[in-house]
DNA sequence: GCGACAG
DNA sequence: ATCTTGTCGC
């Protein structure tokens, strides 16, 4: 599939801010509520700043696997929070322009309007492809919320500044919840039901389970 | 003001 | 992200 370059590569915090900003005008908040083709993202780290890249893209439906690649790069900007996507976007981007098929839905490992500039890594992927996208936090960034009931597909709003970003959710009972965003043309509801539905046997999506594991055992 | 801060 | 043992639960 094709990607487009919105923006030239930012060579300063101040440039990959600015760049958040702009792109951020460009995401959308409603979109379809049914993904014949789900694709999970994630990025192993390597080395000194070796990284792989992975996209693995499930059936929507019986989530069996259609298409894998992988991607190998280097990290392409200095870990600062909030700009966490400059490190791993060039060999997502790479990854995701070796696919055959076109994914209806990207599950993205990160998060997408809870950020701090309401632009993060699920919102910058969905907007350079166009396609709906989802962020999935293993860990709470930003916002405030309370712990959502200890059973499955419980959850709690997380508040930013006076607006709802995102949601926590338990996937599994007894679990500690995940953090799900939306990131381009998805509601919030159809976010957390896909997730929900894609975590039916263990706390993280299972797109993400499979790309998590083909970047850290590329065949 | 200071520290903490997705992966 | 990654460096890492043992322990608990399904």
């Amino acid at each position: 599939m094709q990607v487009r370059r919105l923006h030239p590569w930012p060579s300063s915090v101040a440039e990959a801010e600015s760049i958040q900003d702009r792109l951020r005008g460009h995401v959308e908040l409603t979109g379809p509520t049914e993904f014949a083709l789900v694709a999970g993202l994630d990025v192993h780290y390597h080395g000194d700043d070796a990284v792989t890249a992975a996209v693995v893209v499930l059936d929507g439906g019986t989530l069996a696997p259609v298409e894998q690649v992988v991607a190998e790069g280097r990290v392409a900007f200095p870990y600062v929070p909030g700009l966490f996507a400059f490190r791993e976007l060039p060999t997502l981007i790479d990854a995701l322009e070796r696919l055959t098929v076109t994914p209806d839905l990207l599950v993205c490992d990160g998060y997408g309007l809870a950020h701090p500039r309401g632009f993060g890594l699920a919102c910058h992927l969905g907007v350079l492809t166009g396609l709906p996208a989802l962020g999935v936090g293993k860990t709470p960034f930003i916002g405030t919320h309370e712990p959502p009931g200890p059973e499955r597909g419980a959850w709690t709003p997380i508040a930013h500044e006076g607006a709802t970003v995102g949601r926590a959710l338990r996937t599994q009972r007894g679990v500690k919840p995940v953090y799900v965003s939306q990131g381009h043309r998805i509601s919030l509801d159809t976010a957390t039901g896909q997730v929900l539905r894609l975590a039916a046997r263990f706390r993280l999506p299972e797109p993400i389970r499979h790309a998590d594991h083909l970047a850290r055992h590329p065949s």
